[in-house]
DNA sequence: ATCTGTAGTTAGTAAGCACTCACAACTGAG
DNA sequence: CTCAGTTGTGAGTGCTTACTAACTACAGAT
């Protein structure tokens, strides 16, 4: 077969999209490189020219994932601060979970790091980080820092075993609670129509 | 080899606790019944006797495990109600973390049902349980429910990713703020000499 | 036109995997 | 002593897997 000859580059990018919904599905040790092959329409032992190793891929796409929460954050604090930004920088949170691909990435890296000191490192890295950005839109005591991101973490688990699924009062109190607080909060603290995404102007000066 | 003859019941109980240490270590598809088998002592094809498939094997593991922590919530929150029940049950959750198998397994359990359902719904059981015992216990808030359930994520999550390793600033106030105000917050609480002296056996590294 | 480097494949290998089968050895009851 | 049920193993099966080797084909520069 012959294919449409692209860049290095350009596969690259098309491999790790398919290693994030592959990955994201059935983790680390779970996914074979042979369907993430498949996905990215090339064949399979390309990935490890391009890639080295299925462990060198799976960090590469761990990376991705850590960029694109860095980025989601930093779009939504844009031009905010202290306790605004905290509640924006939560909303995107939850709107990384309409696609949950790149939060299960993020929840498998987290278990197979106790099985690789590679991977874990690669999870202290992300969660340096991201302390380091929401610390610097967000400069909040120690104990709402944690708050904020074990709430994450909680988020990422609740649809990793898909409780929406769960169709019982304290299932639904569990997520409902979570999404509508979180925006409950941010439009309180914005005092704005969210609808087209995070906007950056109007720094709210009504913090109490 | 000619092996010491045990009841199926106690093999059941020697594959269960080898299988613990082994799936907290690698997860459910990057542990093979190999190591499990060999870690209890016994013929690799004995397991598929005991417990019929890997996934059974597994799904079995991780009700040992919510089990126990059942049990260490129940125990933590004997003849406490209220915010005091949940202070102790927080207690409690630090404590299972001296030996973090446990909870391992639990992560890579969240992880894991993102492939199968069968494991999701073991998963989605364990909350239903947790919620309901320490909604029996502490009567509280649903958002306070949520934050406590929350910090166990993230708890579990540092662990994982050893956290503890990393001596930074940053990464030292996030655990120490956890393990010492969720004490503080015990402690205060509770008021009398901890019975079966939970909170004594906690190491406190210079707590200010 | 040829040469060079890059993109990509096919075919394979050695190891590991979950799981099966047939059989051995012990034990307790009658 | 014998028989039945239970505990346990050794050997194997068919499949999957990460990774390699060797090769093809194309694109651009000279």
């Amino acid at each position: 077969m012959v294919p449409i000859r692209q860049s290095a580059d350009v596969r690259r990018a098309s491999i790790l999209r398919a290693a994030i919904v592959e990955f994201a599905r059935s983790g680390y040790a779970g996914t074979s490189t042979e369907v993430i092959a498949a996905r990215a329409g090339i064949s399979q032992p390309y990935i490890f020219r391009l890639f080295g190793t299925k462990k060198d891929l799976f960090v590469a796409t761990y990376d991705v994932v850590t960029a694109a929460i860095e980025d989601a954050f930093v779009a939504a604090a844009q031009g905010l601060q202290g306790e605004n930004a905290m509640a924006a920088m939560g909303l995107a949170y939850l709107e990384l979970l309409q696609d949950p691909d790149l939060l299960q990435v993020q929840l498998h890296g987290f278990a197979a790091a106790a099985a690789d000191p590679d991977i874990a490192h690669a999870c202290q890295e992300t969660f340096r980080r991201l302390w380091r950005l929401v610390n610097q839109y967000a400069d909040v005591a120690p104990e709402e820092m944690r708050a904020f991101f074990a709430q994450g973490m909680l988020c990422s688990v609740i649809a990793a075993i898909d409780l929406r699924s769960v169709a019982e009062p304290w299932a639904e109190s569990f997520f409902d609670e979570a999404a509508e607080e979180e925006k409950r909060l941010a439009l309180q603290h914005m005092g704005r129509g969210v609808s087209a995404g995070v906007a950056a102007s109007t720094p709210v000066p009504s913090a109490s």
